[in-house]
DNA sequence: GATCCTCCCTAAAACGATTTAATAGCCCCA
DNA sequence: TGGGGCTATTAAATCGTTTTAGGGAGGATC
C-alpha cells in the first residue's frame, strides 16, 4: 500500500500523510484529529514507505559498498563484522563484492557499487588507485590517494613485538614468510620486519625469506613456502609468518620434516584469527584488532558522508598486540 | 549527469535518449544519425543511468537479502561465496545481515531487508517461521513454511558415511557432539546419526552424547563438550562432532587429557571447512558442498523471482561426501 | 487537394515519496 | 466591507528514469 492510496482512503492529500508520518516540524500545523486519523490508518494498513522512492527523492540510499578479496578467509570476515555492526546500528546497510584478486573485478566492482548509488565505499585489503566520487575508506591500504582514508596497523610496533619476542627467547636465525604481492600489507609489513630486525641486530638472510604465492585462502600456501625455506637448507630456529593461516601451513611442513614446534622451530603468526587459538600447537601471534578496524572504518566513513566532500585524514592507526601461546619457545641450544 | 541533462544538451527529448540507450525494439524508429549522436554523447559524458530512479520506475531492484547467523564462522562465508558468484553473474547484488542468534534480530532483519525492496531472501542456517511477501530460500532450513524453499543436505546419507566409516574401522563405542539448539541442522543431523547407528547396530548411550552450548564460532565450544564427555567417564574410541570447528576443539581436549588422535580416539568432523584439511591431525570429515549450496540457493531464488509467486518445490537436496584424512584410524584393540 | 503512409521523434504519465509555496475558510477589527 | 491574521490543508514540483500514445513533416496515391 502506497502513501497515495493511504491518503485517498483517508480523504486527505498525500502531503498531509507525509507530513504527519515523518513528524516534521511543519506537521504541527495539522490538526490533532487528522494527525491521529493518519497514524491510526498507517498502523492499520501496516504502511511502510517505499525505500526506493524515498531514496530517489532524498538522494540518499543509506547504503555503502564493501569490497573484499575473499569472504571466507577469516580476515575479511572479521573486518566485515565490525563494519556491519556499526552500519546497522546507524541505519545503513551494505552491499558486498569479493574480487578474488582478479584485476578486472577490482576495477569494476567500485564502479558497479557506485552505480548502485552507495554513499561510500570500504575497501578491505584491496588497492584503490583511482579517486572516486564518494568517500572511500581503505582498511590496510597504504597508498595516499585523494579521497581515500587508510585504516592501518602500526606495523613498526608489530615488527618490534614479533621480533622482540623471538629475540627475547634467544632466537637469532629467523626466517620469514612474506605475503603475496597483491596483499596491501605485504610491503609495509616486510619493511617493518626488516627494520625491526635491523634494530635488534638480527641479520635478514635472503635464503631465509620465502613468499606466499597463489590466491587460495588455505594454509596450503604457507605449507609450500615453508618447504621452500627447508629446501634452501639454511638453518633457522624461528619463523615469522605473514598471517596465521600461512603459519598453520608452515607448521605442518615443519612437522612433516620431523621438526617439532616450538622445540625445534618457533612460529609467530599474524592477525589472531579464530583458528590461531585452537590450532595445535596454539599460535603465538601478532593480533590485529580486525573487528575494531572494521568499526573504525565504518564510523569514519559515515562521518565523511555526513561532512560532505573535503575534510578527511589520510591515516588512522590502530595498535597491534602480542599474543603469546604455544608455538614459540626458547631457541634450541644446539644451534647447527 | 542525468538523462534529462544529456537530452537537453543534444536538443532531443529524454524519451529519445532513453530509447536509444536501452536499445529497445522501438528504438529502430530513431534515425541512425540521432542514435549515434546520442551514443557518442553518452560515452563522452560517461552517462550512467541512476539505479534508484530506474528501480523505482521498473519496480525491480536486482537486489536480494541474505541473512546469516555470523559472518566469520567458515560455514556462512562459504555459502555466501556461492551465493555471491551466482548473483553477480546474473546482475544482482545482495545485502547481508548477520543476527548472531539474537531472536529480535532474526525477526527484524527480514522485515528490514524487505523494506529495502529486496526481491528475495536467502536465509542461511536461520529459522524463518513467517511467510514473507518475497520468495525465500532457506539453506539448511528444514521446516515446511509456505513460500520457503529449503536447500538441505542428504543427512541420512551423511549419517551412513560417518558411522559406516567408523564401524568399518572397528569402532563400537562412539560418542557424539550435537549442535547447538539454535542451529537448523542440529535435530535433523542428530536423528540421522541415531538412525544410522541403529542400522549399524551401534548403541547410542546417553553418557556418550554432549551438546554444543554457546554462540561463539570458535572451537572452544567443542573443547568444552569434549571435556564433558571425558568427565562422564564412559569409554569411547570415536567421536562424531557436529562440525569441524567443534571437532578441532574436541581434539584439543583429548590431547590435554593425554589421548592421541587417532590412535586412542578417532574424530570425524562435519562440513569440510578450510580449517579441516590443515589441522593437525588433518580432519576426516563429512563434506557438505557449501559453495554449491549457496549457488543453488541463489539460482533457485532468481528462478522463483522470475517466475513470480506460486510455483516452488519445498526441498532441494544435495549429497554429502566422506573425506578421509588423519583424524580417524582403526579402533584400539585394548578397548577398556 | 484530400487522404494515407512512413519516418522520426516527443509529450506526458507513470513509479512513490517529500517539500514548498499557496490557498481556502474563518474570525476579528476598523 | 475590506483587509489582516490565523489555522488547516493541499497543489504542484521534484528526484531520474521508462514507456505509450500520438503528432508533425514529407512524400506518394487517388
Amino acid at each position: 500500500m502506497s502513501l497515495k492510496e493511504l491518503a485517498r482512503h483517508l480523504n486527505v492529500s498525500p502531503a498531509t500523510v507525509s507530513l504527519v508520518l515523518n513528524n516534521v516540524p511543519a506537521a504541527r500545523a495539522i490538526s490533532k484529529a487528522t494527525r491521529e486519523r493518519v497514524l491510526a490508518a498507517a498502523r492499520h494498513f501496516q504502511y511502510r514507505p517505499n525505500f526506493v522512492a524515498r531514496s530517489l527523492r532524498a538522494q540518499r540510499t543509506y547504503a555503502v559498498g564493501v569490497i573484499v578479496p575473499e569472504l571466507s578467509d577469516g580476515y575479511s570476515a572479521l573486518v566485515l563484522s565490525g563494519i556491519e555492526d556499526l552500519l546497522l546500528r546507524e541505519g545503513y546497510m551494505y552491499l558486498v563484492a569479493s574480487h578474488r584478486h582478479r584485476p578486472n573485478l577490482i576495477d569494476r566492482y567500485p564502479a558497479m557499487l557506485i552505480e548502485r548509488c552507495v554513499e561510500g565505499l570500504i575497501a578491505v585489503d584491496t588497492p584503490c588507485e583511482h579517486p572516486l566520487p564518494v568517500p572511500v575508506i581503505s582498511v590496510s591500504g597504504h597508498r595516499r590517494v585523494p579521497g581515500v582514508t587508510n585504516v592501518v596497523l602500526n606495523h613498526r610496533r608489530a615488527g618490534e613485538l614479533a621480533l622482540g619476542h623471538l629475540v627475547g627467547l634467544g632466537h637469532r636465525r629467523i626466517a620469514f614468510i612474506k605475503g603475496q604481492a597483491f596483499s596491501s600489507d605485504t610491503e609495509v609489513r616486510w619493511e617493518a620486519m626488516r627494520s625491526a630486525a635491523r634494530r635488534f641486530g638480527i641479520p635478514v638472510q635472503p635464503g631465509l625469506v620465502a613468499q606466499l604465492e597463489g590466491e587460495s585462502p588455505s594454509p596450503e600456501l604457507g605449507y609450500v613456502a615453508a618447504r621452500k625455506l627447508l629446501a634452501a637448507g639454511q638453518p633457522f630456529t624461528a619463523l615469522v609468518a605473514f598471517n596465521d593461516i600461512s603459519a598453520i601451513g608452515a607448521i605442518r611442513a615443519f612437522r612433516e620434516a620431523g621438526l617439532r614446534v616450538p622445540e625445534d622451530v618457533s612460529v609467530v603468526g599474524f592477525d589472531d584469527a579464530y583458528a590461531a587459538a585452537f590450532h595445535i600447537p596454539a599460535l603465538t601471534t601478532i593480533r590485529q584488532p580486525l573487528y575494531r578496524m572494521g568499526m573504525l572504518a565504518a564510523e569514519t566513513l559515515l562521518r565523511l558522508i555526513a561532512a560532505g566532500p573535503g575534510a578527511q585524514r589520510s591515516y588512522i592507526k590502530v595498535e597491534p598486540e602480542l599474543v603469546i601461546r604455544e608455538s614459540t619457545g626458547p631457541a634450541p641450544s644446539d644451534q647447527t
